[in-house]
RNA sequence: CGAGGGUUUCCCGAGUGGCCAAAGGGGGCGGACUGUAAAUCCGUUAGCUGAGCUUUCGGUGGUUCGAAUCCACCACCCUCGACCA
């Protein structure tokens, strides 16, 4: 739980921290709230809405904020959107997100808040969960309009950048809603807990304008909002996007070792971005790393792979994943962390089995015209024998100690083991 | 409610009776070059243990030797009207 113990900065105002590590996309009062920092524990909040059973690597960046503001001394308060998660944020999107049931989202908040116990520290109420839902779901549809609806102008809503595309593919009056729940979320958290400030990625920025606005009218209160650069690449990509979706920080969803491999092979361009903002390296370091150039910023993407891992899953298993990985593409090592499935010894008895057959069973081709494909194109070796033959048979003596090294491509590698 | 336009393979987008598993681009995958990078170039890209068969062009039926293409009905989306305001 402690990730940082030495001087990570310089700076004792958290904001110059953030700044110096590029996360600060837009603030609403930028000296406010840098003063507000230097004088007060300020209680500031970060929703999440629970569109998925676990959190993904953008979800980390908000979490890694948080870490640093709780460092600092302030009071993160993590806001599970079981409320708004039943609308589905518009921002961003251009189709409509897939309607959630209320279990669906009940049971997803549930896993969010033992996720976040993973990361950030509630003890003596240096930070604080909340639920929207408990406020949200209960609305009266008269009373909220009346009270909290009359202060939305439709025409300045539909002027925001959030929505200008949406109205383009048609913008349902659900989601158009859902700027109404956040900004009443942040209003609800002022009242109830004195909190005076939300954070959010850049995409939010509308929203908590929103929020803002209303805290104003309603209270008379000025409170603030801060928003943080998404994580994307050189070229403007949304980053943490896998072939398989979004890369996920629970490892049943996504390997550690696939984790690790995924920060080792980010392009050169992004090293110092993803050292800055997703590891507690200190900035000194993170510039002499990143500064590196040709093939020595390898070295750069190796300790950004490990540190990023060590933070989500722990440092033994990022040890895990960068033996393996050292040992797959360095040579030597040990194979014991490679990705690996155990067939039993009886598939291989006799004829044995296709390769084919073979390497779509462990995952590594989705069907059997690619896996053809694949060796067609001299795409497969195994046990560091190229495969020549489609119709290659796998039988028990080719295994090498039990042992069978696939791989695929240029750095896809499984094991298989006789068991 | 009326008139017109649309729905194509992972995505965008061509295709208006057989030459269509369907152009082109994007993405993905494999290869070459490299540094487990980028850029570039080449190949490949529905399924089936594989050459011939099966499924695919919003859904369901129909016409035809033959349909993504024609007809009917249904669903959804867009545009213009009408109604309402």
């Amino acid at each position: 739980m402690n990730f940082f113990d030495f001087d990570i900065s310089e700076h004792d105002n958290v904001f110059d921290v953030l700044k110096e590590r590029g996360f600060i996309k837009q603030t609403t009062h930028e000296d406010e709230i840098r003063e507000l920092f230097a004088k007060e524990k300020v209680k500031f909040y970060t929703g999440f809405d629970p569109t998925a059973d676990c959190l993904h690597i953008g979800h980390f960046m908000q979490i890694i904020v948080m870490i640093y503001m709780q460092k600092y001394g302030h009071i993160p308060y993590v806001l599970i959107g079981g409320g708004t998660g039943m609308i589905g944020d518009p921002s961003g999107r251009t189709d409509m997100r897939q309607m959630m049931t209320k279990e669906t989202v009940m049971e997803n908040c549930n896993n969010f808040k033992k996720l976040f116990d993973k990361y950030v520290d509630f003890s003596d109420n240096k930070a604080v969960a909340v639920n929207n839902a408990d406020w949200l779901w209960d609305l009266n549809y008269i009373d909220f309009i009346r009270d909290i609806g009359r202060h939305f102008s439709v025409n300045r809503m539909l002027r925001a950048e959030c929505f200008k595309q949406r109205l383009e593919v048609g913008l349902s009056f659900l989601e158009f809603n859902y700027m109404l729940m956040q900004s009443y979320d942040f209003l609800e958290l002022y009242k109830r807990h004195g909190v005076k400030m939300q954070f959010g990625g850049d995409d939010q920025w509308s929203n908590i304008l929103g929020g803002i606005d209303l805290v104003r009218s309603e209270e008379g209160q000025q409170v603030y909002g801060m928003t943080f650069a998404l994580l994307t690449t050189s070229e403007g990509k949304k980053m943490g996007k896998t072939q398989k979706g979004a890369l996920w920080l629970d490892e049943r969803k996504t390997s550690v070792y696939d984790f690790y491999q995924y920060w080792r092979n980010v392009e050169d361009a992004d090293v110092r971005t993803c050292l800055s903002m997703l590891t507690f390296l200190p900035m000194k370091e993170v510039e002499r790393l990143a500064s590196l150039e040709g093939a020595e910023i390898n070295k750069a993407k190796e300790i950004l792979a490990f540190e990023v891992t060590k933070l989500v899953h722990g440092k033994e298993k990022a040890e895990q994943a960068q033996n393996a990985a050292r040992a797959l593409f360095e040579g030597g090592g040990n194979m014991e962390n490679v990705p690996k499935t155990v067939i039993s010894e009886a598939e291989f008895a006799g004829d044995g089995m296709g390769v084919v057959n073979l390497i779509k069973q462990i995952g590594l081709v989705p069907s059997n015209g690619e896996g053809f494909r694949t060796i067609e194109q001299g795409g497969l070796t195994i046990n560091g024998e190229k495969v020549t033959d489609k119709k290659l048979y796998i039988t028990k003596d080719m295994f090498d100690d039990g042992k069978l090294l696939i791989k695929k491509g240029k750095k896809t590698f499984h094991m298989v083991e006789l068991g």
